[in-house]
Order: C-alpha cells, then sequence, then structure tokens
RNA sequence: GCACAGGUGGCCGAGCGGUUAAUGGCAGCAGACUGUAAAUCUGCCGCUCCUUGGAGCUACGGAGGUUCGAAUCCUCCCCUGUGCA
C-alpha cells in the first residue's frame, strides 16, 4: 500500500496510480483531522470522492503518531494529547475520537488506535503499553460498532467497511504472543503487527513477525505496518503477510534514492550525469521505458519537482512489481501443490 | 582627475591585531531514510603526507613596512563600484 497521508501521495496524481495498478492507498487520521479536517472531508462525500480515488483506502488510526511525534504528545488512559505540528494547538485523541474522525473519512479499512510503542524500551513500559493497546482495541470497537452507520453513505458501504485490531508487544515474543491472542478475543475481520520499523535491527523485526504471524487467524487478513525494503516485503509475504505499507519507496523517491533489481540507487551520484541507460534496465516501468539516468539525475540536482514524481513513479512501480510476482509465485505455488493433491 | 566605498577560499559573504585553514550560505562530493512534523537530515569540502589523531605546505588584490604575532595597522601600487568634474 502507497503511503498517502494527506490524501496525497506525494508527487503521484491518482490517475498514475491508478495506472500503476495501485489497488489501495493508507491515509492518516492525525494529519486529515487537523487539515483540511474530518468534518469537511464528510461533508464533500467522505475520502474517496474528497480525493477522487475509487479504489480501497485504509487510513491510519493515529497510532504511529504516538510514536512520532514523541515530543509533541503526551499519553493517558483515556488517550493522547497531540500538540498539533502546524499550528501548537492541543488535540484529544481517544480510541473513540479516532473511529469518529476514521467514520467521517469513510475508509474501506480502520485501524484501531493503538500506541506503536517505542524502541528501546523497558519490558514493563512495553507490557504496560501493550495492555493499554488492547483496551484501546476494545473501546475502538465498541465505538465503531455503534456509530459506524452515522454517515450517509453507510449502506453502500456497510458490507465492505471493516476495522481491523493491532497487535503491539515490541520485541517480546510472550508480550506480542500475550497482544495477539487477546487481540483475536477482541475479534477483528483483520490483524495488524504494529510497533516495527521503529529502529530496531532488521533481524529483530524479522523474528518478531515470524513468531507473531502464526497465532494471528490465517483466513483474515495479517497486515505488518510500516516495512520495509523491497526484498524485505517479498521476504515478509513468503513468510505469510498479506498487506504492508511503506512510506519507504516515495520519500526515498524524493530524496533521490531509487530502487532497482540491482539493489539501491542514488539517482543524484555524480557517476550517473553522463548515463543515458534508463534508472533498471529490467524495469518496464513508464519512467525506464522512457528516461535515462543522466536525466533524472539533472532533474533531481536542479530541484525539478519532476524528480520527485518520475522517481516516486519508478519505485512505486518497482514495489507494486515485487509484489506482483510474490503473487504470481503464491500462485504458481497453489497450481503446484492442487497438481500434487489432486 | 578628485571624493567616497570596496577587493577574503569555486561563488556570495562574515571577520577587522593572537584561541583563524579562516563563521554563514550556495555550489560540489558522499551517506541516511521502513503505519510521512521529511522535496528532509547527516558528514566531507585549500594542497600533500602518515591515514585514531596528527604533520608539513600554501592562503584573505600586489609589493614593502610596523609588531613577539597581521586577513585585520601603515605606505605605495593595481583593480572594481558609486558620485562629482
Amino acid at each position: 500500500m502507497p503511503v498517502g497521508t494527506l490524501a496525497s501521495v506525494k508527487g503521484v496524481p491518482q490517475h498514475l496510480l491508478e495506472e500503476l495498478g495501485v489497488q489501495i492507498l493508507l491515509g492518516n487520521t492525525y494529519h486529515l483531522y487537523l487539515r483540511p479536517g474530518h468534518q469537511a472531508i464528510r461533508d464533500l462525500g467522505g475520502l474517496h470522492r474528497f480525493m477522487a480515488w475509487k479504489r480501497a483506502i485504509l487510513t491510519d488510526s493515529g497510532g504511529f503518531q504516538v510514536f512520532s511525534l514523541n515530543e509533541l504528545r503526551k499519553v493517558s488512559e483515556n488517550g493522547v494529547e497531540f500538540r498539533s505540528h502546524l499550528d501548537g494547538s492541543s488535540h484529544l485523541f481517544t480510541p473513540e475520537r479516532s473511529m469518529e474522525i476514521q467514520i467521517a473519512l469513510g475508509a474501506d479499512i480502520i485501524m484501531a488506535f493503538d500506541e506503536c510503542t517505542e524502541y528501546p524500551a523497558e519490558r514493563e513500559r512495553v507490557r504496560e503499553s501493550m495492555e493499554r493497546t488492547l483496551r484501546w482495541a476494545r473501546r475502538s470497537k465498541d465505538y465503531f460498532e455503534a456509530h459506524r452507520h452515522e454517515v450517509p453513505w453507510a449502506e453502500e458501504r456497510q458490507a465492505t467497511q471493516s476495522l481491523f485490531g493491532i497487535v503491539q508487544g515490541g520485541m517480546h515474543p510472550e508480550l506480542r504472543r500475550e497482544s495477539a491472542e487477546r487481540t483475536v478475543e477482541i475479534g477483528f475481520p483483520g490483524y495488524a503487527i504494529g510497533g516495527l520499523s521503529v529502529g530496531e535491527p532488521r533481524e529483530l523485526t524479522r523474528e518478531i513477525i515470524a513468531s507473531t504471524l502464526p497465532l494471528l487467524p490465517k483466513d483474515k487478513p495479517r497486515y505488518v505496518m510500516g516495512v520495509g525494503y523491497p526484498d524485505e516485503i517479498a521476504e515478509y509475504a513468503a513468510m505469510g503477510v498479506d498487506m504492508m505499507d511503506c512510506v519507504l519507496p516515495t520519500r526515498a523517491a524524493r530524496h533521490g534514492l531509487l530502487f532497482t533489481s540491482a539493489g539501491r540507487m542514488n539517482i543524484k551520484n555524480a557517476r550517473y550525469a553522463r548515463d543515458p541507460e534508463p534508472p533498471d534496465p529490467n524495469c518496464g516501468c513508464m519512467v525506464c521505458s522512457r528516461y535515462s539516468r543522466a536525466y533524472l539525475r539533472h532533474l533531481f540536482v536542479s530541484g525539478e519537482s519532476l524528480a520527485a514524481v518520475l522517481n516516486t513513479i519508478h519505485n512505486l512501480a518497482h514495489y507494486l512489481d515485487t509484489m506482483r510476482s510474490v503473487r504470481h509465485a503464491i500462485r504458481a505455488g497453489e497450481s503446484q501443490r492442487n497438481r500434487v493433491i489432486g
């Protein structure tokens, strides 16, 4: 899932995202609440209509901002008090508030309000945080079920709109287990593993995913939040992860880092100044089939906004291709198995 | 010709007797980025060596001078800008 925090995948218009084959976008509760405001979006017919995107949308609950806005927030049992990064004003996010906003945005998948625990953290601190996330999950679900119909588009969306729970528990497998089991107990149509990619070694990320995944129902979507590099997402998918989101392809693109079949490529490097090759000769995307490294480098070092646009398109294409090949492999594997079984 | 104001490292621009290889910014080179406070951030950036940390050399228009010590003070010269002839 490409990340479009502010109802926009920075630099890439929706029709191009469709052309790239993007099926679902991620938006953010906290940001859209601050601007333009969830009421405005609701009044404009919901986030899909507002941003002219007919395909699926998932909204994050604001839980990650509990982590990322570390300096600007205060966590209590009731919720989190944020100081807006835009103007410094104070805002209280509770599970109920997060649900209210997300219902008003009207995404297809909305996320329970959680606390993304920082790393490193003392075991007790992680446990406390995990317990709070569980209580918030309960409250999120209760509010969602009681109020999900209070939007103009409730009927058409009712059958499909769903609330996902989020597993926390830091880097402690036992806490992850407990979090997973109790989240499943609450019952959601899909489950996320949160609290990863917060600065821990990549090896740890994989271990936690590996140990947590089997604890989540196989017949429900399993979503790892905030990962990863191309090789990582393929690996996680192979482990059984169904969904992932990450700002990496888009942010890195804006910073001049391209992901290619040969690995990372810092397109701003001087060595590409006279390189007529496409960024990735093995990539069939609309950027690689048309532009050279030399041109992309020129755009980047010149500060042309087209650089961000083209780099982002390529990186998204690369990520989407990666996932497409994962799907093909899965299908091939299934037919292989069916053949064996059949 | 006269009067002011200036000439600083690739560029712009601080410094105006010592702690100054010389603040900043730009340009340049490289790195980071993982549920987006990110078109951001970090490092390097006179030359040559040993390569932790150092050593040597060359530098603030030019040439002299004052001083223990000068980009900083003095003299002359060159150049640039503005104004007046």
